[in-house]
RNA sequence: GGGGAGAUACCAAAGUGGCCAACUGGGCCUGACUGUAAAUCAGGUGGCUUUACGCCUUCGUAGGUUCGAAUCCUGCUCUCCCCA
């Protein structure tokens, strides 16, 4: 049992479209549970949709059989890698990073196993090694190895050879190398996955310890995910999806992949869901045959709410959703009771206004600009309103429209939209 | 060290004395169609107001010339290219 399912893990990944390059030789590694990294650079808050693509390369891995390293980059983040980036970019302080990687670290403990079991997941970061390491023997240890032509022949340096690239960038291929060559020698790791932007620094890492008479290294890289459009992929309207909850709240994080394309969605169930694969075609069987039930979208809002917030969030933002969005009609609204109002109000963003500035009368301008901050300039407000982009509890409004109690439900809400998908509850107090 | 080119709104890119809040494309927003899809079509996309061919702020930065500057001049900062 144990032996099929170590064989099966770049099979799954095959399948799942989630390979793009594989080193030499990696099928037979991997005939024996072995043990693999994946890093993390912490330079943002929080990770985002797109982090989930190598998160679930560890998954995957992990549930082969095989033993996990999350690494945070927490010394990689001072560097900054120019894998993929057409800038320079500036330096983040010790201080931001010291913050990013304790929250990355918590979210990256929420999907896996970190048991003490024998392929039990482990969390490094790189400072460990990496900060206190000395210029001199770096130099000499790690950049004697390395020859100027084979780093420039990189991608990324190449890239970058027009737009600018400093020698701290231009580096940082050493570094990743040196971190696999690091955990091969203190915790038998002989495995790197990454996106295939990483493919660069994980070959770095493959030769560094060729050269330094080391253990045979493999790499392995999932595609890049973009959208149909060649976009990428985990950006919405207000940019990054991102999995923490304060920056992203979980209804939105709900809608996100409930308004994934279908084509998209179709794609994203196999690299994202856990399901197997005779249940992934059942539902993209019936996906095809019956598109407008979006039971896909469904399914991995569902599921992703779940695994990144908790069933219950997940619930919540479900229930929501079928509220904002179920038949939609302004008589429906008003069979809602106080609870679900209230619930609502955990789940989207919402203002408090005082009754008895409604109770003299808002204009709608007043109200979604000046009293609630729904929206943040009163241009807006009016250009909206000429196209009938507003509506009060259902209904579109104009700018002479007055708000006032009588328009309240439950005699304490409002509801204010902006488009079709964008909604807001006013709170009167 | 020498020579050249450049810095315009979210991005790309026009504009080189008034007709410029600034062409155009992408993005984004709204509307129509729909399934909270895709594609398509239409409108919009600095702010404020008495919605007005009105006012304020914006074309790297600081000054200057001019009735008037994104456009001309000077200093500064940054970027790229070529030569050494």
């Amino acid at each position: 049992m144990q032996q099929k399912r170590l064989m099966n893990f770049l099979d799954e990944l095959r399948w799942r479209g989630l390979l793009a390059d594989i080193s030499a030789g990696m099928e037979e590694h991997l005939r024996q549970p072995r043990c693999g990294y994946l890093g993390f650079d912490p330079t943002a808050a929080s990770l985002h949709v797109g982090n989930l693509v190598p998160i679930m390369l560890l998954v995957h891995f992990q549930r082969a059989g095989h033993k996990p390293i999350a690494l945070i980059g927490g010394a990689t983040a001072l560097i900054g890698d120019p894998s993929g980036k057409s800038d320079e970019r500036p330096l983040l302080d010790r201080e931001t990073v010291e913050h990013n990687q304790k929250a990355i670290e918590a979210q990256l403990r929420r999907f896996m196993d970190f048991s003490n079991a024998p392929n039990g997941a482990v969390l490094l970061n790189n400072q460990a090694w990496l900060s206190s390491m000395k210029l001199l023997d770096f130099l000499r240890d790690v950049g004697k190895h390395s020859t100027i032509s084979y780093m420039m022949s990189k991608e990324s340096v190449r890239a970058r050879m027009d737009s600018g690239l400093s020698f701290t960038e231009f580096s940082y291929q050493l570094l990743q190398a040196y971190d696999f060559y690091y955990l091969s020698q203190h915790y038998g790791c002989t495995v790197q996955m990454g996106g295939a932007d990483q493919w660069g620094n994980i070959t770095a890492g493959i030769e560094l310890s060729r050269k330094l008479g080391g253990p045979h290294l493999y790499g392995l890289t999932s595609p890049l995910l973009t959208r149909p459009d060649g976009k990428k992929f985990g950006k919405s309207e207000e940019g990054n999806v991102w999995l923490d909850a304060r920056l992203t709240s979980p209804y939105r994080f709900y809608q996100f992949w409930i308004n994934l394309s279908d084509e998209e969605a179709a794609r994203c169930l196999r690299i994202f869901s856990l399901l197997p694969r005779e249940e992934i075609e059942m539902l993209e069987q019936q996906h095809r045959l019956q598109p407008e039930r979006r039971i896909i979208q469904e399914f991995l809002a569902k599921d992703l709410t779940t695994r990144v917030h908790s069933a219950q969030e997940a619930k919540r933002a479900a229930h929501t959703a079928a509220i904002l969005f179920g038949h939609g009609l302004a008589d429906e609204l008003r069979q809602l009771k106080a609870d679900d109002f209230e619930m609502i109000r955990e789940t989207l963003p919402h203002g408090i206004l005082s009754r008895t500035t409604l109770e003299r009368g808002l204009d709608v301008i007043k109200l979604a600009v000046d009293e609630t901050g729904f929206l943040s300039s009163r241009s807006e407000a009016r250009r909206l309103l000429q196209s009938q982009g507003i509506s009060v509890n259902k209904t579109p409004v104009t700018a002479n429209d007055m708000i006032g109690v009588n328009h309240l439900l439950c005699d304490r809400y409002l509801l204010l939209q902006k488009g079709k998908k964008n909604y807001f509850l006013v709170v009167v107090e």
